[in-house]
DNA sequence: TGAACTTATGAAAATATTTTCTTATTGATT
DNA sequence: AATCAATAAGAAAATATTTTCATAAGTTCA
């Protein structure tokens, strides 16, 4: 794995894009002379452009960190298309730690993961820290830490709030797809999850949220439960509702907790002969299906899981680097964005 | 305002403390060759304990911030002595900017704050960035960010994820207060709180939650609103429930979602003849109160706010260094630690 | 058992960066 | 108009850091 024998750039090169001496970029930087704003704009955008910038930051953090263990729990594992989740985050976590030069030594398989197995593993590889993807049961996190071992989670929280955490905000992400649906005119909207962790009932927290930050009556916010988040599971949850009530009643908007349970949604609508976005209208969680491809393509927020293992990556080497026990945990929730595409449309009349 | 001379530390001083090479040093701090588990560790704990690695990171984003403008709104002026909060958050981070020869650039007084004294104040100053503290209102946000001006916010939360953010971890701190209150035996909990910004609904939530996490009735769960968060107003809502109840009736514990508000229900209740915490346990909330003087000590949660402000300009120079318009924004929560000191017991039998 | 490798470390050469000091320009003050 | 002070930028000297290469010590294998 060789990379593009890409030439350092050093303040040198920065001097000459920004056309000035080597040591006026140097007072720029340090701060060790007065500079014009003029002067100071043009150097810091150069410096900038040339990746100057980017590439001094990775310097004076990849340091603390040499081997990282990744602790993936087997429902995590991209072993099927289902989990495109996962899968997208653990790729990018994998190209940032290629980029960066940093040993990602992967502990997965092999029966459910336990404090004992992943504190081993972590001695074995003498690893810096430990990510820990989509498990943050209380047992594993104190047996982790009681160990001396630093981790980062990543798509979870610890309520204890002793280890730190990176994870989607989906709460304001929730309630900001319920105000887009309240917005064209919905009133009575169902909301479409499953038993999953608390990150997952943080987007109920954030549809009921919207009802009450809209001043909208609370009978019209519905919640039905799929058995997980298989798009068959939530075609069949839905099929069931609609018999259970005889159609959709007063409903006019579905929105799925995940994409896969709103493609299964989607199916079962059709089927039963409900036109999308006419008769009712469906929005999505994640971005990860292929939404745009389906008929119609499905609105949806979108998370930035590219960014969660990069995040979580930067947490676990401030951590490493200050090594100070007092400082307080930290929890990143990253923003996500609405992604409007055809199957919402205002309520029949 | 001068640094005691400390003179810089180099790779040099790191050679000689891990009794290496120069050039061993360099060698681990980029990973260009072979080095022995041993000789990494001895090189890297003697680069952390000279402060050289903290040095590094500190040079390596430094360049990014030059003049950053402060934005505090009336309320949170540290005038009297009740916002300790504000006064703890600010000082921490004046005292980071000197030390980082940041220029802070206060905006303050003059009447309410507007998206268009914040932008002019911002221009006037060439700030790099915008940090604002205990104002999230949106219009304000908006104007801001319609500026292209990047802003952190400190103690706030912008709902649509658009503008990063720091924060106490205020829900699953309040969850854990009111654990342990029911860990102590507590099963019907007053929370005393008031009709804050959504910051202080949060500690309302994880009340709420810890009910629910611990399988309790709900019925046990009252809230109580004062009229604001000075010590008199929690004393007169206090006054006024105990007369409206004829006492704290089956009520054995006050969670009070303030510090200054649990001094004053303190007040009330000894005024009425209760004992703390033989009638009855009060919890505070900040860790900012001078606790530890009043008798019974004040149990209570504190929250890490000297952090608050250091971790919100870390978060403005990342912005600032990425400066890209894609990368979601991120909202940061600190973690917040139990403080148990003699004013919460078990209740009677 | 000794040639061929591999792993570790350091000395010295090659670079990169910072600091000091000089010079130019502008505007204010006598 | 001459002088001074303040602001900007750069040349060159002083330092700091990285890289290359040499060497030692162990390991493997025919």
């Amino acid at each position: 794995m060789r990379m593009p024998p890409r030439k350092k750039v050093g303040i040198k090169d920065v001097s000459r894009e920004a056309q000035v001496a080597i040591s006026t970029v140097s007072h720029v930087l340090n701060g060790t002379a007065p500079i014009s704003a003029e002067v100071r704009t043009r150097v810091l955008d150069a410096a900038r452009r040339l990746g100057y910038l980017a590439e001094r930051q990775t310097k004076a953090t990849i340091t603390a960190l040499h081997t990282v263990l990744l602790a993936v729990p087997d429902d995590a594992l991209p072993e099927n298309e289902i989990n495109l989740f996962s899968w997208t985050v653990l790729n990018a976590l994998t190209r940032e730690c290629e980029r960066r030069g940093v040993r990602l030594v992967p502990l997965a398989g092999g029966g459910p993961l336990t404090a004992k197995r992943i504190v081993e593993a972590a001695m074995e590889a003498s690893a810096d820290g430990i990510l820990l993807i989509n498990d943050d049961r209380r047992e594993l996190l104190h047996g982790i830490s009681n160990a001396g071992l630093l981790t980062v989670l990543i798509n979870g929280e610890d309520q204890e709030m002793k280890v730190d955490s990176v994870a989607p905000g989906n709460r304001f992400a929730a309630q900001m797809a319920t105000d887009w649906l309240i917005s064209r005119g919905h009133r009575e909207i169902l909301h479409l999850t499953w038993e999953g962790r608390t990150t997952i009932t943080r987007r109920q927290d954030g549809f009921i949220d919207a009802f009450r930050a809209n001043n909208i009556p609370r009978s019209g916010a519905h919640v039905l439960q799929a058995a997980g988040y298989e798009p068959k599971m939530g075609e069949d949850a839905i099929a069931a509702w609609l018999k259970d009530n005889d159609g959709p009643g007063d409903v006019t908007a579905i929105f799925c907790a995940a994409d896969n349970l709103a493609l299964g949604a989607m199916r079962a609508l059709t089927a039963a002969g409900l036109d999308i976005p006419g008769d009712i209208s469906v929005m999505g969680f994640d971005g990860v299906a292929l939404g745009e491809l389906v008929s119609p393509a499905l609105t949806t927020v979108d998370v930035p899981l590219n960014q969660m293992g990069p995040e979580a990556l930067h947490l676990l080497e401030r951590r490493v680097l200050a090594n100070d026990s007092e400082r307080a945990a930290q929890r990143l929730e990253l923003g996500c964005k609405l992604v409007i595409r055809q199957s919402v449309a205002a309520p029949r009349t």
